[in-house]
Parts: C-alpha cells; sequence; structure tokens
DNA sequence: GTTCCTGCAAAAGATTTGCAGTGAC
DNA sequence: GTCACTGCAAATCTTTTGCAGGAAC
C-alpha cells in the first residue's frame, strides 16, 4: 500500500483533456481553460464548491454553473471521475488510467479524503471486472475510518 | 466473482438494530420499525425517497424526515452503510460485515445497481486496511459500467 | 456573422431543522 | 408525567436550467 504524496504537479492532463475537448467540438472559453488547469494540480478530488474557492483564490473567479457545466462535458467525454464520499457531496477528479490512478481514504469525522494505491488491489478488480458481464469503464474504492489526528481526540 | 440473488430475506438484522437502538437510549417509535424491516428485506441499497415509496405502497406513510432521522442514528451506531453511487443521491443499507457484506456495480446509463461478491477483493481490502494508518470502519467498491440492457442499446 | 461559452438569477431536488402534538416508558 | 418520536412546514444547500451578453472561430 503506497500512501501518494500529496504535493502538486502538472502531467499534461490538461492539454490531453483540451485536445479532446476541441476534437469533441468544444469552444475553448477561458473558465473552461483555467479549470482545466486548476484540476491537473491537485493530487487529489474537489467538489464544485472548492473549486471555486481555489479559482478565487488566484483571482481566477469562475461562476458556479460554469464549474458544473464543465464537469458534465468532462465526465461525458470520460476524462472525469466523479468521487461521492460523504455528505452528499460530490467530488471530481482528473481520470488517470495509468499513472496516477489511485483509490481514497476518508475520515468520517473531519471529512478529510487523501488517496492512495495498490497494485494487489488493482490485480483483485481486474480480476473481478474481467468476470462481469457489465462493460466496465471505471472503479473506486473508498475505506472510511477515523485519521490519526481525529482517532486521538 | 458472485452475483448476490436479488430475492428478499431476512436476517434478522432489523432485530439486532432494535437491540443496539435500545440499549443507546432510544425507544421504538412506530416509524423507526418500519424502516428497519423494510431495509433488512433488501437485497441491494435503497435511496430516502425509494424507502418513503416502499412503505407508502405497504400502507405505512412514513415523513421524509423521519426517514432522514433515522437513517442518522443508524449510521451513528454502525449499522447502517452510505452507498453514494452517482447523481447527487444516498442509498442506505444495513452493514454487514459477514455474510451479506457485498459491493455495488452502477450502470451509468439507467442509473441501476447490483451486488455482488468477490473474496478475493475482499482479502486484498483486508490486506491495505491492516497496513494503513487509518482506524478502517468501513470500505466501499464501486464498479461503473454499462449493464446488458443499457451497452446492446 | 454564427455558434458556443459564461455569468446571473431563478428553479429544482435532496436533506436538515424548528416546532407542536402523540406515543413509549 | 416525562422525554423521546413523528409529521408538517420552512429553511438550507447543492446542482440544474433559462436567458442575455460576450467571446471564439
Amino acid at each position: 500500500m503506497q500512501r501518494v504524496a500529496s504535493t502538486s504537479r502538472r502531467t499534461g492532463w490538461a492539454e490531453e483533456a483540451a485536445l479532446a475537448l476541441t476534437s469533441a467540438g468544444y469552444r475553448r472559453g477561458g473558465a473552461r481553460r483555467a479549470i482545466l488547469e486548476l484540476l491537473d494540480e491537485q493530487s487529489c478530488a474537489l467538489s464544485a464548491v472548492e473549486i471555486q474557492q481555489a479559482l478565487t483564490s488566484r483571482n481566477r473567479e469562475v461562476s458556479r454553473a460554469s464549474i458544473y457545466r464543465v464537469m458534465e462535458e468532462l465526465e461525458e467525454i470520460g476524462l472525469l471521475a466523479r468521487v461521492e464520499v460523504g455528505r452528499g457531496v460530490v467530488r471530481y477528479e482528473p481520470s488517470r488510467h495509468g499513472p496516477g490512478h489511485h483509490h481514497h481514504l476518508v475520515c468520517d469525522h473531519c471529512g478529510r479524503i487523501s488517496p492512495f494505491t495498490d497494485e494487489g488491489l488493482e490485480r483483485a478488480i481486474r480480476r473481478v471486472s474481467d468476470a462481469l458481464p457489465l462493460q466496465v469503464s471505471e472503479h473506486e474504492v473508498v475505506i472510511h475510518g477515523s485519521c490519526e489526528t481525529c482517532a486521538a481526540s
């Protein structure tokens, strides 16, 4: 099991996404570009509200409606994964099938989420997916518990 | 991998839950009992709306507010698992750590969800959980794709 | 110039809360 | 009789939609 470093890093996902959007007939508006870049820098999933706050804090205001619209477009063409992890809030993150693919730990106490990876787990899921009558597009593993900070209190 | 039969069966979870609620200082109101019994009969997770509809159709009306309140109580004492699986809707199901424990397939097209189990997957998750610095309470695996019906169309 | 993108404001859902009446103990 | 449970209605919060102006092509 690997905890994933939470430092930011850009991986070219934004460029890939922009290209995919262009060839899907979308134009490149400012709000969309700002959102793509923000998402690309994240190590873990953000909610719509968090995306808006992050953009505001770097002086790039984007309306809530645009955020949801961009999320929808990106999900449509498979570039974005939704992570639903608690309290009815939906979070979004770049869908990386290769490197960067990870799952989530959720502290049910403070709501913090953090990413992890595990090759054995991936193998088990691949095996299950292959045996399914479903055409599998994505999978998601969420582990709930109390984080170190909350368990201590 | 095992598809889980979707026939109803009662497993004593309702009684266990009622006892746990009593010893946690709750009284046994009618709405709460009706909800417990309904949940116990389900083979898979229901949303609050679905719970209300199911109860209405058996002439046992329960207000939406009560449903949410009971869900909250049950979740608090660990008898209920939330399954968040798409489109912002939260579903609930009895939390069974032993037999009956299962995960979910979601058709992203029609929204249908169905349960499955896999021992290898459980082993992989247990291994990961043991290695975590978190106190793990639950885990959840969701596989997304297109179901047979939707893939055909 | 046309068509798409964006923001604003309103709408639609889901969930939570306040309060008063009823029921369990 | 007391305190918890329930239903109703109002409030809150997230997400979606309609529309008008501005931007990309």
